[in-house]
RNA sequence: GCCGUUGUAGCUCAGUGGUAGAGCACUUCCUUGGUAAGGAAGAGGUCGUGAGUUCAAUUCUCAUCAACGGCUCCA
């Protein structure tokens, strides 16, 4: 007999040979209906699996992400069942699970996909699902499996063999379809019940441009039907929260095609935003010692010839415009110019650490197919700075800098964050990286151990890292789930150089300052369309657009609301009035959609007792206050930044 | 940049080979109403842009621009 250890670790015996679809018939016939996978010490793997040893398992069932993106990995094969039978000569290349559902890439030769293809596929997939055919694992040798595609002509599974060691190779089999796979499937087909395919895109083949563009579906899958409608319905909520269309029904940005892709108007509510974050930043930077600078849009080429931008990333900068015989490039980026006051004057070590701070407007010329809404714009403005300081220095500073980015996580309460650190690739040394193996080295150790020791949550990722240096980037989520990448933080070790900036040391020798760049907020565009979506549009008091709108009764208050208004403006509020002849009701309805956060409401009583009716947004009647008190109140409220 | 989808009033969306419609928003009038939509009238569109087919194009074809879903990219 062998020892089966379960999570909650009761361990049971069972006959060698027993696979944990077994397993679970023997707890119960629901349970094994609803098993997907296993877990056998750990790896995930078939329910079919015979376990000849002793191990600890774990049953993995809808409810584990693990069996989800089975499930998903096991209708990416149903798809690709349809797929083959209503294309014949179709070539897979790979079908994943994704974060929510699957998708598979595949070459259609000449034909294209549209929407009423997906519909009759997922006709088809309903129809297969239906005949509950199991998934059959096969161990196969390589020379078998060679042949196998060979045959058929499959280039692409063929290339996927190529980087398979013999013994390891294992066929799937559901229905009429083989497909080449590691596995772990589902137990059979009928377990999905509901399924949709979303969309139809153009996948590159490896993710290289150069490569073949592949077609890829994608969809997702349940084992209820009530599971989709869900899904369908989540979706419809997301989109409520989506900033494009908060940004819009706010008045907080507009797109226009005479100005041009990825170039936003900022309305004027967003201008509060905008000035209302600026105004944040000053303050905590006045206070870390930053100095703030100002410095043209325009620069000549030899700066970015300098700085060593131009190579790298001249197709995404515009083109220059050429006046005199020189070119001028609009700036991507605010550190040459910033290096340049540094080199304006003669620095010592006592003027270290110097930190310049300034809310850049840079150009970069996104591939169109880059915009995205206020994410990927093509004008933007950065909460940027450049710290230059000794590398005695450097570990103080680089944990001052992730202490602001802490601080703004709690004024906003971001609460879930990870830090990623970005390091270069020793094999792109002299192409995609600055050829300097040595202080790449040291850097990223540097940088790693203040992440250790400041406690603060990350995650490495090779080949990511700057032309310069290693950045550390923060990704954020917002309320819908969607990820960002708020802010980045960067190390240079070689622009200083290329500067030649230089400051005197403590010996009187010449020395280069190491560059942190940072940009805690990122830009206003990605930062407040971020915001937009975690907030659902309700900003809290400090930033929203319009704090207060008193709502008269009649007309016979207009007066008192007037002049009380008068009074919240003069405290520094922004306030209105809504005097239309509407009728209360309609006046409320109206504010609580445009979010605005306090509705003072004025009648025959407020005006008797020189007092407002005060309605939250959301929450409704508060109460009653006299104007000084709830002055009082929400002075506070804003001069705390409160967050909701 | 590439693949796919979409483009009709400020917004959300109908619709048609014979030069367009709804709801909300907007303007005016009536209404002066106590916590999420009071009533009436009116105004508003070169049907994204350009070309082609046709007696006739918003509708069909092609091109182009933009947005959206992805891929690639992101100092």
């Amino acid at each position: 007999m062998i020892n089966v250890q379960f999570p909650d670790g009761a361990v049971r015996n069972y006959a060698p040979g027993s696979t944990p679809m077994d397993i679970a018939k023997s707890i119960s016939e629901g349970l094994a209906k609803k098993v997907l996978a296993a877990s056998l010490n750990g790896t995930v793997c078939d329910a079919a699996t015979p376990i000849h040893a002793d191990c600890t398992m774990r049953l993995l069932t809808w409810d584990d992400a693990d069996g989800r993106s089975t499930f998903w990995h096991s209708s990416a094969h149903l798809m690709a069942e349809a797929v083959e039978q209503t294309i014949p000569g179709v070539k897979f290349w790979v079908g994943p699970a994704v974060e929510k559902g699957f998708y598979y890439d595949m070459d259609l030769g000449d034909r294209h996909l549209t929407e009423e293809d997906l519909v009759a596929l997922e006709k088809k997939m309903n129809e297969l699902a239906k005949k509950n055919s199991p998934y059959v694992r096969k161990e196969i040798s390589k020379s078998d499996a060679v042949q196998y595609f060979d045959e058929k002509g499959d280039e692409y599974k063929l290339d996927l063999l190529a980087g398979l060691e013999d013994g390891t190779i294992t066929f799937y089999t559901q229905g009429e379809f083989t497909d080449l796979c590691r596995g772990p499937h589902i137990p059979h087909t009928g377990l999905i019940k509901a399924i949709k395919l979303t969309s139809i895109a153009g996948a590159y083949w490896k993710g290289d441009e150069k490569n073949k563009q592949l077609t890829r579906i994608y969809g997702v899958s349940f084992p209820n039907q009530k599971e989709l409608d869900e899904y369908l319905l989540m979706l419809e909520e997301a989109k409520k929260r989506d900033h494009r269309k908060l940004g819009k029904e706010l008045g907080i940005f507009t797109f226009d095609d005479d100005v041009g892709p990825g170039l936003p108007l900022w309305m004027p509510n967003g201008t509060v935003v905008i000035e209302e974050l600026e105004k944040l930043a000053k303050e905590t930077e006045l206070d870390a010692g930053y100095k703030r600078v100002v410095t043209p849009h325009i620069a000549k080429e030899s700066m970015y010839l300098t700085s060593g931008h131009l190579p790298y990333y001249q197709d995404s900068m515009y083109p220059p415009m050429e006046l005199e015989g020189i070119k001028y490039y609009l700036k991507a980026m605010n550190c040459p110019h910033h290096h340049k006051i540094f080199a304006a004057e003669p620095r010592s070590y006592k003027d270290l650490p110097l930190r310049l701070a300034e809310y850049g407007t840079c150009y970069r010329y996104e591939q169109s197919g880059e915009l995205f809404g206020l994410m990927r714009v093509r004008c933007l403005h950065m909460n940027d700075a450049h710290i230059y300081c000794s590398k005695e220095d450097f570990a103080e500073e680089f944990r001052a800098v992730n202490d602001m980015y802490i601080k703004y996580f709690g004024i906003f309460g971001i609460e879930k964050y990870v830090m990623r650190l970005s390091l270069h690739d020793p094999a792109k040394l002299g192409q995609k990286y600055i050829d300097e193996p040595e202080l790449w080295i040291e850097t990223e150790q540097m940088v790693r151990k203040v992440l250790i020791e400041s406690n603060i949550p990350f995650v490495e990722v090779p080949d990511e890292a700057a032309f310069y240096g290693p950045k550390i980037d923060v990704q954020i989520w917002s309320a819908i789930g969607r990820e960002f990448t708020l802010a980045t933080n960067q190390v240079d070790f070689a622009q200083g150089r290329r500067f030649g900036l230089q400051y005197t040391n403590k010996e009187n020798h010449p020395e280069t300052p190491l560059i942190i760049h940072r940009a805690p907020l990122g830009t206003h565009e990605r930062f407040i369309g971020f915001l937009l979506e975690h907030y659902a549009g309700k900003f809290p008091l400090w930033l929203a657009p319009l704090q207060v709108k008193l709502l008269p009764i009649s007309d016979r208050f207009n007066e008192y609301a007037h002049a009380t208004c008068a009074v919240l403006k003069k405290a520094g509020l922004r306030a209105e009035v809504d005097d239309r002849s509407e009728k209360i009701g309609k006046k409320i309805r109206d504010t609580e959609l445009m979010k605005v956060p306090y509705m003072f409401i004025i009648g025959e009583k407020e005006v008797g007792e020189n007092t407002v009716a005060v309605r939250r947004q959301g929450k409704g009647d508060v109460g009653q206050y006299s104007i000084s008190e709830i002055l009082t109140t929400l002075t506070s409220e804003i001069n705390n930044r409160h967050n909701n």
